[in-house]
This record gives C-alpha cells, structure tokens and sequence, in this order.
DNA sequence: CCGTTAATCAACAGCATTGTCAATTAAGGG
DNA sequence: CCCTTAATTGACAATGCTGTTGATTAACGG
C-alpha cells in the first residue's frame, strides 16, 4: 500500500496557523455555542494537530478569551466604521444633531446586521463582556458606552438616562433578537429584513418609548414612591 | 467490619424524588449555566442515585427542559401576581390608564427582582424559550407578550410599536442586567438597589425614549430612506 | 399474606475531552 | 553547512459523563 494520499505535515507558519485556529473557534462558536467548543473539534476544523492548538493557547479557557477579544475588534470595525469620527478626548462640545441622528441610525443598523451574520458569537461574547468585572476593558464595549454617554452629555440625550443600564438593555437585545429570528428566518434575505426590522423598532423607541404621554404623570409619582433611590 | 454510616436506600416517594432533582437542576443551572450540567451532580445534590434521574427524566436534555418549563410557571406567579387581572379574551376596552401605570411600574420591579434572585437560569431561561420554533408555548413568554399587545390596543402604547421587538428587547435586557451586575454588587441590598436602577431605567425609557424631540425629523427620514419595509 | 408493580440503586461499557510529553522536523542564523 | 530553536505531531493517562441493564426491595392491591 502506497501512502497515496498521505497528509504533509504542515508547513510552518506561526502566525497563520495562530488565525486559522482562532477563525476555526469563532466558527465553532458561531454554530455550536460556547458549550459545544472543543479543543478536538477547532483543531480538527483547523486542519491542524490538537496539540498545536495547546502550543497557542494554553488552556481551553484562553483559546475562547482570545477568540472573543478578535471578535470584539471585529465587531468594533464592522460597527464603527471610518465614515465616523474616531472618539474625541471627553471635549464637551454641543452635538451637531443631524450628525447625531444619522449616527444613530446607521449604526443602529450595522450593529443589527453583525448580530444577525454572527449569531450566537455575539450572545457569547456580550455574556462573556458582562461577567467581567470591568466590561470597559472590552474594546467594543467600552465604545459602545462611550458613545451613550457622548450622546447624553452632549445635550441630544433625553435627561436621567441610566447610561450602563441602557447600554446593557440595548446590548442584550441586538444580540439575543436573532435567537428570535432562528427558526423563523433562514434566508439570507429574511434575516436581512429582521436587522432591520429590530434596528427600526429600536430607532422609535428611541424617539417615542413604550407609553403615550398620559400616562406620565402615574409613572412618574409611582416611580418616586416605589423606587426612592434609583 | 460493622457498616456504621451506610447510607439507606432511599424511602419511595416519586412525586417527591422529582421535584428534589428539579430543585437540584434548578440549583445548578443558577450557579454553573446550561453548560456545567450534569446528571451526575444533578442526582448527587438531589440526594439520588443518577439511575433514578434517568428514571424520571429519559434523557438529559428532557430533564433540562422540564427544569426551564418549571421555572417558567415559577417566573409567572412570581412576577404576575394575584393582584393583576387574569388575561382577559381580547376584548377592545380603552384601558384605564392609572391601572395600567402601576401595573408597569410594579411589574417591570417584580421582574428584575426575580431576575437579581435568580441570576443565570432567567437567562438561560430566555435563550431556551426563544430558541423554540414558537416561544408563544412558553407560559411566561406568551403572557409576557400578551401583555405588551393589550397596552398597544388599548390605546396607552405609542404607535408604531413592534410587539414582537420590543418583547424580546426587554426580556434580554432584565435578563443580562443580572449579568453586568453579577461582580458589582454582592450584599442582597445592593442587588436589591440594582434592581430598582434596572426598573426605573426601564420605566423612564418607556416614558421618554432616549433622544430629545429635536432629533426626531431627521431619525424619522433616516428611517424612511434606510430602512423602507420595516 | 402473597404477588405484582415500579422506584431505587450499583455496576458496566462506550465515548469524548482534557492536558502533557517526547519525538520529529522545518526554519533560520552563524 | 551545521546547529539551535521551536512549530508541529502522535501517543498516553486521567477524567467525567452518558445511557443501559439487571438486581434489589419498598409500596400497594387483591
């Protein structure tokens, strides 16, 4: 028997064989979750030795972090691209609101977009983000809640926005809607319109909220007796 | 060698023997997620041979579930409770709108408590629910979205509302709230305080969105020209 | 009191994964 | 061209979990 088709050993390449794995994790994660990640199943996807793998990373634990933090300047790039200033050093100048308005809303959209390409990466990765004791260390995230908070200081924002509160509340939906979607859109079309469709919603809650402003006043005294110091 | 310590077999009691693995499942799924279940610890902390596990509950995955669709009918006493109107048949009444504020504030409070309580399997919860071809089946989620409905007819929603959007906007958010605070805040007052902070964030967002009324125009063409079929 | 049912348990086989290690060998520098 | 470095690999031991099965034996009905 001839080794006809015997597999070379791989031609050396540190760094490329560094993106290979972590591109072959993030794949993994994207379909099977973070539960379903194995060290066997990336390297197998990777087409390289389970132990190559450990050369890289020396844990389990670790090859994930990584994988996450990649994907987290992924996100970054994909969502806040050069057509939007890079952030400005904390100057307190008044917004322009045409700017603020088409910020919001194209970013709005991009963000529903990436969620809806890489679904569950970034569920995992928000999670992951979350449980950290600074979740400002996360590249992305500390851009996101910056940009929140550009918003309220610089006069566009609606007055007493918990700013982490909301960054967590909106955070959570982008990323947890196409669990939603799933099983109801396979297309690549579908799934387009549902960005869309949750970009928009969230856009008119941004505008408007939930109630009619009758019944402001009701919410108002309830939330003075019932929540006294929030 | 007398056997001092043996362990007796365990007194019959099947009703009983369930709801000790479903409160041990419940136990684990809190503390180590979805992912560090196992039947092994399950039937270890249930005080039961995992044999029996396997008796009551054929496969891992149906005792998962039946741990979640129990949680589900606990999340729905917890938060909507007696004091609250059972659903009533989709009758068109203008709703009275004091009624409808305090039900809001109380509820939204209810539920991140109920989420700070039981950090994790809220969260798990949700994944699982919406992960369903139809979350509708879920007792929680179905009155949940239900309830959303009814403040849109009724009159007391702005309009234009996405039901479905907004649904799982929320329940994201009370849901990985929990998350964020995890490692902020450890005293049960402080996750009390948190909970308030969540549930007035919620309220306020409700009532007043997030950007100020000048912004509105251009969001509101921004909209129509990015996002036309939404 | 006896016989049936089924709740409980211990043990088994199979499988996947994890982390480690020593051997191979490609790459690069002197 | 040789020698060192380290990237890559296959193999190993240990672990934990899953699902199954056959043996106990408590509960219960006739």
């Amino acid at each position: 028997m001839a080794r006809v088709e015997t597999r070379q050993r791989r031609r050396r390449d540190p760094e490329g064989t560094r993106l290979a794995i972590l591109e072959a994790a993030k794949t993994i994660l994207s379909q099977d979750g973070a539960e379903g990640l194995s060290v066997s199943g990336v390297a197998k996807l990777a087409g390289v030795n389970r132990g190559t793998a450990y050369q890289h990373f020396e844990l389990k634990e670790d090859l994930v972090r990584a994988t996450l933090d990649w994907v987290s300047s992924q996100l970054l790039e994909a969502v806040f691209t050069e057509d939007l200033a890079p952030p400005e050093p904390a100057v307190e100048v008044e917004v322009d609101i045409d700017d603020m308005a088409s910020r919001m809303a194209s970013f709005s959209l991009r963000l529903a977009e990436f969620a809806m390409d890489h679904p569950d990466i970034g569920r995992i990765w928000l999670y992951d983000v979350l449980s950290r004791p600074n979740p400002r260390e996360d590249v992305f995230y500390e851009r996101f809640a910056h940009s929140v908070e550009d918003l309220v200081r610089g006069g566009a924002g609606q007055e007493g926005i918990d700013v982490e509160v909301l960054a967590v509340l909106m955070l959570s939906g982008f990323f947890l809607w196409p669990v939603w979607v799933g099983s109801h859109a396979r297309s690549k079309r579908a799934r387009k319109a549902m960005a869309q469709r949750f970009a928009a919603e969230v856009l008119r809650l941004s505008m408007h909220g939930v109630v009619r402003a009758d019944t402001h006043a009701q919410l108002q005294s309830y939330l003075r007796e019932k929540l006294p110091d929030a």
